[in-house]
DNA sequence: AAGAGTAACTTGATTGATTCAAGAAAATGA
DNA sequence: TCATTTTCTTGAATCAATCAAGTTACTCTT
């Protein structure tokens, strides 16, 4: 479980862990939404809380695109990236070549100790471009 | 100047225009406020729509790292990518190896139209490495 | 150089995601 | 089962960013 990460086990956390493993790059309310349906009633501020307490502990990842709201995954540890839509602001994930992290090294660091290397491919859906270019 | 862009040319425009140059990678509170210094009191909705209407003409390019707020800078057209501090949030920029966008090729795309790879590279910065470490 | 037309700026209010704070509830370990 | 500590609830507050209406001023035309 997650146990593992030092954490106790309730109710809304395991709602949590849950909606976000069935719905990849959810922002936040709708989040608030799918728990709610599973749970009840539960505070936003419960839901706010446990996303923290789980991107911490490292069992979640939290994304932002730019113009966007925070978005949260349950992939994490494959250092994969992702494509946004500029039109309809969709999100899919892309495996990176490399598989290891960071998977790229800048040149010209300024001294940095970098960790991590995030990629994010900017384009349009297939949706989208079909729509725009029909 | 920046009347190839079929803008009109206003003080406010020029003084942010200067004020990003002077100040790359600075969110829009500090360029309300160096802007103010060179002008005297300029409304804050004045600098937010100079600064979306610039960075929709291609003049200045918008950043936001997760967990900040939109920042903004003049180098634009150049593909280049960003080292940002986890501790101090401190931003620099990276050189793109390969220079041209996008840089890198997504591999299992999903049907996306890919026109640009954003990389951002988290770590720690000279002085947030060697405090922490020591 | 003057005037019309339109884009840009000012003022003031509003939105909306996220956070803060204090008290109540519940999970863990003894 | 009880005590301790974390977590959740309730309600308010913050802050970046946007919206809206009216005024100003930049450009182009005459």
């Amino acid at each position: 479980m997650l146990r593992g990460a030092d954490l106790r086990v309730t109710r809304p956390r395991l709602a949590v862990l849950t909606a976000v493993h069935d719905h990849p790059h959810a922002d936040t309310d709708s989040l608030i939404g799918v728990v709610r349906e599973d749970l009840g009633e539960v505070s936003h501020q419960a839901v706010y809380d446990v996303l923290r307490a789980l991107t911490t502990a490292g069992l979640l990842r939290r994304i932002q695109p730019s113009g966007s709201v925070a978005r949260y995954e349950s992939r994490v540890g494959d250092n994969h990236h992702h494509v946004v839509c500029r039109s309809c602001g969709v999100i899919a994930d892309v495996d990176c070549a490399v598989g290891h992290v960071p998977c790229l090294t800048a040149s010209g660091d300024h001294g940095f100790v970098i960790d991590e290397a995030e990629v994010t491919y900017w384009g349009l859906c297939p949706d989208c471009s079909t729509t725009s270019t029909s």
